[in-house]
DNA sequence: TGGGATATGCTCAAACAGAGTATAAGTGGT
DNA sequence: ACCACTTATACTCTGTTTGAGCATATCCCA
């Protein structure tokens, strides 16, 4: 029984994860969980958080359990994954903890110049390619796993089907660690997580799929990869932050104290991948009463001064947001 | 390492949740995870709910996992929770299963005949006990929680907080197993849960309360107890189920292949546990393209005839769902 | 045949979201 | 001191979505 944790931060406008070195590469934070100190899972993940990398976290929450017996060589490896918020800050320690660029790791996420070129440049072909010699029965199955997932044809892109997105990835082998894993044996298929799969193939029967045998392997694998299938819980853990920011104030726990507005619509666009209409957003933020000003302004923006605000921490309390009226029955 | 499921369906108006027999009382089936042939989590539910209760279920996903070491006497137990969706049908088996009304466990949460008794009756003056002596730190803190909560002062109701209402009825010693628990030397503090405890006290720290003493336990307590804390499981699961509702389309896999548009709203109703606008309800329904009518018509409604629908499974990739514009950003 | 019940169709106003225009108030260079 | 440039902030306009109610259709049953 193992903790790991997604630890998030932002620095400026790059959405940034925190990894260490270990004996498997570059990977998440990650601890045995110790039955005597760790009464409860959340002591764990404080352990394992402030305690061995002395960060102060600001939130966290559970995300899921990875049990998959193939997950990592030989033994069974149970995972409870974590995400955690921090404030933006200099690392070190023991383990070589290190701040690494989200979208490095995912570079087809981050939309905020436009669309990024690897669509176009790999991604899209290679979807071209595995929709082109289907089994009959397969085609229509891959033609709309693919367009929802990806956006191509009719539908949208959705920011926030990260996982979804990644998985397909690796079924295709365009990541790295689906042939690494192959090689080793692994690489089951990517049914295990987030209910996200078993939208695909009807009723229960996850995918089922196994990943490709290889001739897709021809290109380098997007994106840097983790070790074990740590990019997956990464991708798990952007997929649930992005959704969370639609209706929890949780960006506040990445930025300091006062900020300007401007700052924090650059965090939620950073998390979010994608650009935001600045009044908009500007109305919207006060509109929901979620700030107030410090009367402070910030000098040397490069324009006009902004004004600084303040998180107010009663709205946790006061928001109204009914969770379920018609208005929000949106899916349903 | 186990697992446990909270398996839903809805008769009629009532939803239903499938409890069994145990040695410890009535019990939401669970079963340990068999390392051999259970390679995955969801294989090892798949086993728990179709196999040992032969019970056809249609969806399902992984809830929370649960490791507090003082759930259970005695043992460390970690529990892997699910919640699965099935229609309703009757049951039978060794383990004495059988369908469990909800609002039995959660009286409070049930919205549609108007505000429950059991609110302005119990809750609500236990809650004014508990702000009526406050350490003065702590009086805002429990005004806010309780106001959020449930919905008194100005806030309102949120129909999908359902496990932070049980979790503060626990620590005001409201239902019988927090009393049961405290003799039983466990009871810690109710922290470890779905992100929703930290939410309180600020940063990090859990509302690190311990149950109340004992003063408040002259009532019965409210609802229907579960074993350990199954019904704090079967909480989370009612939330998560809650707020699913919102952004997928999940009733369908409890309702049957065909159905009227007001059986379907009954259901909603009957998950959410608030009545909800008729005409606008079919309105959403028929705007979304979530449902095609079959051509057949109910008979018998007591009134004009209800045309039957089917659920469009192809809009699982149709929706256009963009999870973050500007739009859906209520919440940040 | 008429009353009661449910299903279904339509209207209307308030709130909201997306996009654009206009103005304010700094910075840095000349 | 003045200028161009940059960023912040205010306000307008329009189409869409939501909440609520009114009106009509079509059955059952007494």
């Amino acid at each position: 029984m193992g903790l790991t944790a997604v630890i998030v931060s932002v620095d400026g406008t790059t959405p940034r994860l925190l990894t260490v070195a270990s004996q498997d590469g570059e990977a998440l934070p990650s601890a045995a969980l110790d039955d005597g100190a760790d009464t409860t899972l959340e002591k764990g993940v404080r352990r394992l958080v402030s305690g061995s990398l002395g960060l102060p976290v600001r939130y966290f929450e559970q995300l899921y359990t990875f049990g998959d017996s193939k997950r990592a060589p030989g033994r069974r490896a149970l995972a409870v994954a974590y995400l955690a918020l921090a404030r933006h800050q200099p690392l070190s320690g023991p383990a070589n903890p290190r701040w690494r660029d989200c979208y490095e790791l995912f570079p087809w996420e981050d939309w905020r110049q436009g669309r990024p070129a690897v669509l176009d440049g790999v991604i899209v072909p290679a979807l071209e390619r595995w929709l082109g010699r289907p089994s009959p029965a397969q085609l229509p199955t891959r033609t709309e796993r693919a367009e929802l997932t990806f956006g191509t044809g009719q539908a949208f892109w959705d920011p926030v089907r990260v996982l979804d997105r990644y998985e397909l990835l690796y079924e295709l082998m365009l990541v790295d660690e689906a042939d690494r894993d192959r090689r080793a044996g692994l690489g089951g298929p990517c049914t295990e997580v987030a209910g996200a799969a078993q939208a695909w193939a009807g009723p229960l029967g996850g995918p089922g799929g196994h990943v490709l045998p290889s001739p897709f392997a021809e290109v380098a694998g997007i994106g840097a990869p983790l070790a074990l299938d740590h990019r997956r819980i990464a991708a798990a853990a952007l997929e649930r932050l992005r959704g969370k920011l639609a209706y929890r104030p949780v960006v506040f726990e990445v930025l300091p104290e006062a900020f300007t507005l401007s700052a924090l619509q650059q965090v939620v666009e950073a998390l979010a991948g994608q650009v935001l209409h600045k009044q908009n957003f500007r109305r919207l933020v006060a509109g929901a009463n979620l700030v107030e000003p410090t009367g402070e302004l910030q000098q040397r923006t490069g324009g006009r001064p902004a004004e600084l605000y303040r998180f107010r921490r009663e709205v946790l309390r006061e928001r109204p947001a009914p969770g379920l009226g018609l208005r929000r029955l949106g899916g349903l």
